[in-house]
DNA sequence: TTATCAATTAATAATCATTACTCTTTGATA
DNA sequence: TATCAAAGAGTAATGATTATTAATTGATAA
């Protein structure tokens, strides 16, 4: 999601929500991130800037985030959740050892999801996919 | 998975796991199970059986289960964990009305994991394909 | 510009699914 | 049948998230 702030305005304004500068920042980050980070994650790095900063804010700017549909929650079998701005069809990477999460997208991934699409007839709401797999880094530490 | 008693016996002797009367009921109600169960739902169920039975009891058979493979947790948007005895690759579908939860399998299911497992090194070492959509029931009541 | 006021914030308490702990009971082995 | 580590029941603790409350602030229009 390519963003910048007077686009945010604009979308805050026409959802009739206000613009605050703690939600600017916040949905700055996430929507920047690629890393999938988790709301502590975002609550940490904001506060960098806001100091005063509560936790609910972060919880509430990302619930307005998913309600507009600029990012998904990923729900991994390893608490907490985390928070995903790729809205392209594509294959979430997790690996067990670090959870870190990277995004995977292909013709193949693209395909599937056109036929699944076709199979279901057309009335999918959203989805998830999820791939667990050792990442570079863990790899090559023995 | 086809499982009976004399088979989960085997299998808990073999991993050093003692049988017990809880243990049994349990596993045998999640894996012969297509709802997706919650922990909650399986404790109510046993509890029928084994009036005394603790959730702990419950947590600790379910994460049994996911150490030797035969169920995977299924963490949606919505709290509570869902478990899931169908170890074939499939789509779960998942109705965000009522959170039930039904499983799709076809060729085009198929074919993309094995596409996709190609094109990973062949090194997954699992996956979890979630799909939303209103099922029958709600889509009927208008 | 300033007054107004609903929306938003910070701070804190509450919730609730899950895990940890403690003490009692029991399955497996000899 | 005795032994004892493992497992059970009951309960407390944890931790991510949500709810609440009182103070602050952005948007609007006089
Ligand atoms: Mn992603
Ligand atoms: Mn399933
Ligand atoms: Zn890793
Ligand atoms: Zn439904």
């Amino acid at each position: 999601m390519d963003i910048n702030d007077e686009k945010l305005i604009k979308l805050f304004h026409s959802r009739g929500f206000k613009v605050t500068p703690q939600r600017l920042g916040i949905c700055n980050y996430v929507l920047k991130s690629t890393d999938h980070p988790s709301a502590e994650k975002i609550y940490s790095n904001i506060k960098k800037k806001y100091k005063t900063i509560s936790r609910a804010t972060v919880y509430k700017t990302i619930a307005l985030l998913k309600e507009m549909g600029l990012i998904s929650e990923l729900n991994l079998n390893t608490t907490p959740s985390r928070y995903d701005p790729n809205q392209n069809i594509h294959v979430n990477i997790i690996c067990p050892k670090c959870n870190s999460i990277s995004d995977y997208e292909s013709e193949v991934v693209e395909e599937f999801f056109l036929n699944l699409k076709s199979e279901l007839d057309n009335d999918i709401l959203g989805q998830n996919l999820d791939v667990y797999k050792i990442c570079e880094t863990c790899s090559k530490k023995k």
